[in-house]
DNA sequence: TGCCAGGCCCTCTTTAGGGCCTT
């Protein structure tokens, strides 16, 4: 797999694990993936698999994600979906909310197939957290709300989940060029944004406009 | 319905603690 963080930011797939709990190390495995791919700012793929990981999952996690154990029974398994993904990731870099727990999951997931992720993930609760520094807080479902965008009937599940990320994803793109007059943000320009300290995103952002 | 992990980030910090996010 080669990745390109110098492409631009608004190419990218955009994705989301609903998971049977918060920690691959302690037995969790994934339960749904769900990504949306945005070439140019513009959605033109998708990709939405539930996969039975094996065991039932608590009912704790049928409530908060809406997926039973009935609806994972006939469910292709772990690994098959997942080799899938890795095929639809292809070289592009990738985004999710909160990123380094959607990453743990997808490192863990593909290493059971024999896949080492090695590609850039981009983390749009970070990005959001410098951005929208006046937001209620960085939850999806607040930031959604807060910037106007349209959201999905539903939350919490893989799709709708992605395809929100991915307004918001593109929001913070448009917001930042709009009032920075930016041209172009290189997928790698948002990636050394979501590391700043926060108290410096505006001289970091004045002079990378000015190059 | 929740507090199982872990990275980030702030503060009454660095020999640490706790809230925010994700499921």
């Amino acid at each position: 797999m080669h990745h390109y963080p110098e492409a631009s930011a608004d190419t990218a797939v955009i994705f989301d694990f609903e998971t049977s709990g918060l920690s691959p190390n302690y037995g969790d495995r994934a339960i749904e993936i769900g990504a949306v791919r945005i070439k140019s700012g513009k959605v033109v793929d998708r990709f939405q698999q539930l996969m039975n990981p094996g065991f039932r999952i608590s009912g704790f996690i049928e409530s908060y994600t809406g997926i039973s154990n009935e609806l994972l029974k006939d469910a292709p398994a772990c690994e098959e979906v997942m080799e899938a993904f890795a095929d639809f990731i292809g070289e592009d870099n990738l985004v999710a909310h909160n990123a380094s727990f959607d990453k743990r999951f997808l490192e863990a997931e593909l290493e059971r197939v024999g896949i080492h992720f090695r590609g850039n993930i981009a983390c749009s609760m970070l990005l959001a957290r410098r951005i929208y520094q006046r937001a209620p807080n960085h939850k999806l479902g607040t930031l959604v709300a807060y910037r106007n965008i349209q959201a999905e009937d539903v939350f919490h599940r893989a799709l709708a989940d992605s395809e929100m990320t991915s307004r918001l994803w593109l929001k913070m793109i448009e917001d930042l060029q709009s009032q920075y007059l930016l041209p172009e943000l290189s997928f790698a320009t948002m990636q050394k944004l979501s590391r700043t300290p926060k108290s410096k995103v505006h001289s970091f952002l004045s002079s990378f406009s000015s190059e």
